[in-house]
DNA sequence: AACCTTTTCAACCGCTTTGTC
DNA sequence: GGACAAAGCGGTTGAAAAGGT
């Protein structure tokens, strides 16, 4: 086993042991950040020799790490397929989408995201997703912030992907709309029912070969439809993440356009300098990604704990 | 400017799964 | 089928950066 192995090479198993420290000490094994020389090293040693049989590779590379630390050093960091930056609003909807399905199941939602690591993804859950559910003072596993996100923040998400496209006028042709379908109609404040049964068809999550219903009870860990690999996906007809190059004609597509009939609530929501009804919580590092949650919906939300109490 | 708090994310740990003999 | 090693995975930690006062 990798701890058994890191045992015998890094002599123990808990990090912080004296034993732990001694045997570091006599391998000379080193942790902690990883050093310019030693990234410079790994890359040219798998650039000649090719990845795999870390720990051997560790010795014959002549770097004073353990395989496991190269194996996660490669994987998370210097491969060039590495995608780094912020977490497009696509890919957090991807990644609702799939962890609603599959839970932490970090690495197979890792695989629907080229280019990021499930250590990339478990961070964006953990620092954005969970914040969100602790300021809503409920669990992030519970069905009423899980109805939330379905029912809030994943339709805002498609509404900014859709007005972001449009405003950079790339957006791909979209059919024809009714009022009903839209997603602002599906969260509209007349509309709403809080994890109910409301219409909520405009923002189906949709692949090439299913139309997955996308009822609350979807968005637990079971009753989940099978997803195929190398499926491109679509929620709401917005494509949000791919295993290859895009197919138009694999897009179940959800009709998604804006209408007249959108709400006044729905128009706050794409407009982000409305002061008085919008709570904007703002992420560090500017990217605003995550900035979904207004008064009203957690005032809403607050509401359907205290009545659920 | 200095200090404190919060947030982010790279790296680690330990467990499970997979592969090989 | 059992033993062992390697790989993979998810949870957790802690240093550094950024924000707040």
């Amino acid at each position: 086993m990798d701890m058994d192995m890191d045992t015998s090479e890094a002599g123990g198993i808990k990090g912080g042991s004296s034993c732990n420290i001694q045997n570091d000490d006599e391998l000379d094994l080193r942790r902690g950040p990883w050093t310019v020389d030693e990234d410079l090293t790994l890359i040219n040693y798998i650039a000649t020799h090719g990845e795999g049989r870390w720990n051997s590779l560790a010795r014959s590379a002549g770097l004073k790490r353990t395989g496991k630390s190269c194996r996660l050093r490669w994987l998370n960091y210097l491969r060039p397929d590495v995608r780094r930056g912020n977490i497009t609003l696509e890919e957090q909807l991807l990644i609702l989408e799939l962890h609603s399905r599959w839970g932490n199941r970090w690495s197979k939602i890792a695989q629907y995201l080229p280019g990021r690591t499930d250590n990339e993804i478990k961070n964006y859950w953990r620092t954005r997703v969970q914040k969100h559910a602790k300021q809503l003072k409920c669990d992030v596993n519970s069905k009423q912030f899980k109805d939330t996100m379905r029912f809030l923040w994943m339709p805002r998400l498609v509404e900014r992907i859709q007005a972001s496209a449009a405003a950079s006028s790339v957006s791909p042709p979209i059919s024809t709309i009714t009022a009903a379908n839209t997603p602002s109609a599906a969260y509209n404040h007349n509309n709403f029912e809080f994890g109910g049964a409301t219409q909520i068809t405009g923002s189906n999550f949709t692949t090439e070969n299913s139309s997955t219903a996308a009822s609350s009870e979807s968005f637990g860990s079971t009753q989940l439809s099978p997803i195929s690999d190398l499926t491109d996906y679509y929620y709401g007809g917005v494509p949000v993440g791919n295993k290859g190059n895009p197919n138009p004609d694999y897009c179940q597509t959800v009709d998604l356009s804006y209408s007249d009939s959108i709400t006044s609530l729905d128009m706050q929501a794409v407009e982000p300098n409305n002061q008085h009804h919008q709570y904007w919580v703002q992420s560090r590092g500017g990217d605003s990604a995550d900035n979904f949650w207004n008064v009203e919906n957690m005032l809403f939300l607050q509401q359907q704990l205290s009545d659920n109490m």
